[in-house]
DNA sequence: TTTATATATCGTAATATTGCAATAAACAAA
DNA sequence: TTTGTTTATTGCAATATTACGATATATAAA
């Protein structure tokens, strides 16, 4: 127990899960909020803008990563980082299908 | 520590992350899908639709409830759950708005 | 009243997540 | 080479999540 029974879902409905359990941290949120708002890549700064210690910033950024939301390219002895727009789309579009379903409600006995 | 640092996020950022966080275990997204798919309340089903046992179904749909996303109503011996529209909508409105954040990158050193 | 059915809650074990201090690694500058 | 700067990794404690058996609760049917 403890963990998720992924092998009875659809690979769907498992991506979906993936992503939005990425996004179901404020500091992961405000860290891609950050990095579109900066409109350009960002070398150090996300530690200094959000109030976390820098480890924890970090393992943050691994997880987006991991998932392809953004991407890292070493810059001297700093890390730049920016949205990987091809990715971004493509997991906006799964996204938005979830968000966006039909509801055109027959019954509501609720 | 293990618990996340709230107090220093806005309180959208946190409203992000609650909604994505519940959408964040496949058998809570198969739960709304087949919600929208049936179209219309559902008593019972769940169980038998989604491979899990039936208290553990009966604890995502309070997560569900908790956040305002599905309603349920007691039906005789059995409780018929539907989407909350307006709720839903709402929700939607504060997801999308974060999805489609414009990306114009000036640079893209990464 | 007794029995059957459906859902919720409790308790608990297994696992995951969050956060950070300490430390490592990688590179630039002196 | 030494020093400083930046980011990653390790290790660990605190907390959260997932799943389910056992049981409680509520109503319907017999």
């Amino acid at each position: 127990m403890g963990l998720t029974k992924t092998e009875i879902f659809t690979e769907k409905q498992n991506k979906i899960a993936l992503f939005a359990k990425v996004f179901g941290h404020p500091a992961r949120v405000s860290i891609l909020q950050h990095l579109f708002k900066i409109d350009t890549c960002v070398c150090g700064d996300l530690v200094n803008e959000i109030g976390l210690a820098q480890p924890t910033i970090s393992q943050h950024l691994k997880e987006l990563k991991q998932l392809g939301l953004i991407k890292g390219n070493v810059e001297g002895t700093s890390v730049c980082y920016c949205i990987h727009k091809e990715n971004w789309a493509a997991m906006k579009i799964v996204m938005t299908e979830f968000l966006n379903q039909d509801l055109t409600q027959k019954q509501d006995c609720c």
